[in-house]
DNA sequence: AAAAAAT
C-alpha cells in the first residue's frame, strides 16, 4: 500500500476580521457601495440586502495531507499569483484578501508536485475562486492549446464559471470557452479548441474529445465542480470516470494532469468513493457537525391544502421577497414548475420559470434577466439547486421538499443543503421557507431537522401576514 | 415517483 504517512490537522478557530472578500459573489459590489457590517444588536441604515456579516464558518476544516508542507496565506500576494491575476482580483473583482478555503487550497494546488485535491467548503465561501485561480495559474498563456478543463453538472453552472474565469483572466491573455449543448448550427461549425481553458458539461466535453475538437494532450489540470454529484452513482459517475481515465491513460502520452474535486457536500458514500478515485490526494473536509445551515434562517409552514400552499406563495412570500431582494422557488418536477408558473402568471404575478425541458436559449435569457435583477422571483427544478450564485437572493422556498428518487419520503439532505445555499451568499442574510402539506412532508422535515441536528422554526399560521413578517424579522431581513 | 445531460 502506497499510503504515505498522513497527518490530520484541525485548523483552529480564529477571530475573523469583520469584512471578508475574495468570493466570486462580490464582483458587482465595490467597497464604496457595501456597508461596513451588521453587528448583532446594531441597526444598520443601509439596505439589508447588501449587508455583509462574518464569513461563513468554514473554520474547522480537517486537512489530510502527505509530507509536503503547505503555507496558509493571508494575502493574495503570498499565494504567488501572477501580477496579471492580482490586477484582476483587486481591480476588476474588488477582492481584498483570500477567504479561508482559498488560503488553504491555493498553495496545495500551486505547489509542485501538483498533487490532486479533494476540497469541501460551505456554500458561498468562495470555492469557484479557488479552482479558477488554480486553473489560470497553471496555464501557460503562450501555449495555444487547452491546458485546463472544468466539468460541471449543468449548462448554467458552466456558463457562470466561465463568466467568473473570464473576468479574472482579463489581464492574463488567457482565453476560455464553454463545452455545453448548443444549437445544431453552432455545434457542427465547432473548430478545434485553441483556448487554454475549457469549462463544460460531461456529454458535450466527451463528444468534443471524441471528435478531435478538444485535445487533452496538454491538459495540466482537471476540475470537477460539484464533485460529489459528478462522481455519484445517480449523477455523472460514468462520464466523469471516463474523462479522468482518458486524460490519465499512459497510452495517450498526455502531460501529467492534476485533478481537483470541489463541493460543499460529500456524503459518506461518495466521500469514500472519491477518496479512492484520487487516492494520493490532499483532502480538506468540513467536519460533519460543522456543516450546518447557520447562514440562513429556516422555517416550516404547515398548509392545510394545496390552495393554501399556493396562497402562501402569492400573498405572503412574493410580496415580502420583492421587498428584501430576490426569491427562488424550488419544485419537484418540470411539470410542477410549469404548473406553478402558469397559475401565478394567470393571476398577474410576475415571475419566471426555468428547467431542463425549456429551450436552451430561453434558459440563458431567464438566468440573465434574473442575474440582472430584472426579475425577482424564479421558479426552478433542481437545475439551479447547486452552485447558482446570485448575491441578491435571500429567500428560498421549498414548495416541494427535496426527496431521494425511488424512495418513499427519504429526504435528499445534500440537495436540501444546496438549495438553502442559494440564499445567504458569502455571509449575507437569508431565509428558507419549507411548505408542508402532507404527513409525509412533516416526516421529511423531521428527518432533515434530525440530520442537521437543528430545530427549524415554525411559522404559526400560514394565513397570517404578521407571522411572515415576524419570520423575516427574525431572519434579520426586515427591521 | 426526478433532474440533468450529447442522442
Amino acid at each position: 500500500m502506497a499510503d504515505t504517512a498522513t497527518n490530520t490537522a484541525t485548523i483552529e478557530k480564529v477571530p475573523e476580521p469583520k469584512r471578508s472578500w475574495g468570493d466570486e459573489a462580490e464582483e458587482e459590489e465595490s467597497s464604496t457601495t457595501v456597508p461596513e457590517l451588521s453587528i448583532e444588536g446594531l441597526k444598520i441604515e443601509e439596505e439589508p440586502i447588501t449587508t455583509l456579516v462574518d464569513e461563513p464558518e468554514d473554520s474547522n476544516i480537517e486537512a489530510v495531507t502527505g509530507d509536503t508542507l503547505y503555507s496558509t496565506a493571508t494575502t493574495f500576494e503570498e499565494l504567488n499569483l501572477s501580477k496579471e491575476l492580482l490586477l484582476g482580483l483587486y481591480v476588476d473583482m474588488g477582492f481584498k484578501r483570500p477567504s479561508k478555503i482559498q488560503a488553504k487550497t491555493l498553495p496545495m494546488i500551486l505547489t509542485p508536485p501538483y498533487k490532486d485535491l479533494i476540497a469541501q467548503a460551505h456554500n458561498g465561501s468562495g470555492k469557484t475562486t479557488c479552482f479558477v485561480l488554480g486553473m489560470l495559474s497553471r496555464v501557460d498563456p503562450n501555449v495555444k492549446a487547452p491546458q485546463a478543463l472544468c466539468i460541471c453538472p449543468t449548462r448554467e453552472l458552466a456558463i457562470q464559471n466561465l463568466e467568473v474565469l473570464t473576468k479574472m483572466a482579463k489581464h492574463t491573455g488567457i482565453t476560455a470557452t464553454c463545452a455545453i449543448p448548443m444549437d445544431r448550427d453552432a455545434s457542427s461549425a465547432r473548430q478545434v479548441v485553441t483556448d487554454q481553458v475549457v469549462i463544460g458539461t460531461p456529454g458535450t466535453t466527451k463528444g468534443w474529445v471524441a471528435k478531435g475538437k478538444l485535445s487533452i494532450r496538454e491538459m495540466k489540470i482537471l476540475v470537477f465542480d460539484e464533485a460529489d454529484h459528478m462522481l455519484a452513482e445517480d449523477g455523472f459517475k460514468d462520464d466523469s470516470l471516463r474523462i479522468i481515465k482518458n486524460i490519465r491513460d499512459p497510452k495517450n502520452k498526455n502531460t501529467h494532469c492534476q485533478v481537483l474535486l470541489f463541493s460543499a457536500t460529500f456524503n459518506d458514500t461518495v466521500k469514500n468513493f472519491v477518496s479512492r478515485v484520487v487516492s494520493d490526494s490532499n483532502q480538506l473536509f468540513v467536519k460533519k457537525e460543522e456543516l450546518t445551515l447557520e447562514a440562513v434562517k429556516q422555517f416550516k409552514v404547515r398548509c392545510p391544502d394545496e390552495i393554501s400552499k399556493l396562497s402562501v406563495v402569492k400573498d405572503k412570500i412574493i410580496g415580502l421577497g420583492e421587498k428584501v431582494g430576490q426569491t427562488i422557488i424550488f419544485v419537484h418536477s418540470r411539470k410542477s414548475a410549469d404548473m406553478l408558473h402558469s397559475t401565478l402568471a394567470k393571476e398577474g404575478w410576475v415571475c419566471t420559470n426555468i428547467h431542463g425541458a425549456i429551450d436552451k436559449e430561453f434558459r440563458d435569457k431567464i438566468v440573465k434577466e434574473f442575474k440582472e435583477g430584472l426579475t425577482k422571483v424564479l421558479i426552478t427544478t433542481d437545475l439551479l439547486s447547486r452552485g447558482f450564485d446570485q448575491s441578491q437572493v435571500n429567500l428560498v422556498v421549498n414548495y416541494d421538499l427535496p426527496v431521494k428518487h425511488g424512495s418513499y419520503g427519504e429526504p435528499d439532505y445534500e440537495v436540501y443543503m444546496h438549495r438553502c445555499g442559494r440564499a445567504g451568499r458569502f455571509g449575507r442574510k437569508g431565509a428558507v421557507f419549507n411548505l408542508l402539506l402532507t404527513e409525509r412532508d412533516s416526516n421529511v422535515m423531521d428527518k432533515i431537522q434530525n440530520h442537521f441536528s437543528q430545530q427549524v422554526a415554525e411559522v404559526p399560521n400560514w394565513d397570517s401576514d404578521e407571522d411572515f413578517e415576524a419570520a423575516l424579522k427574525s431572519a434579520r431581513l426586515l427591521d
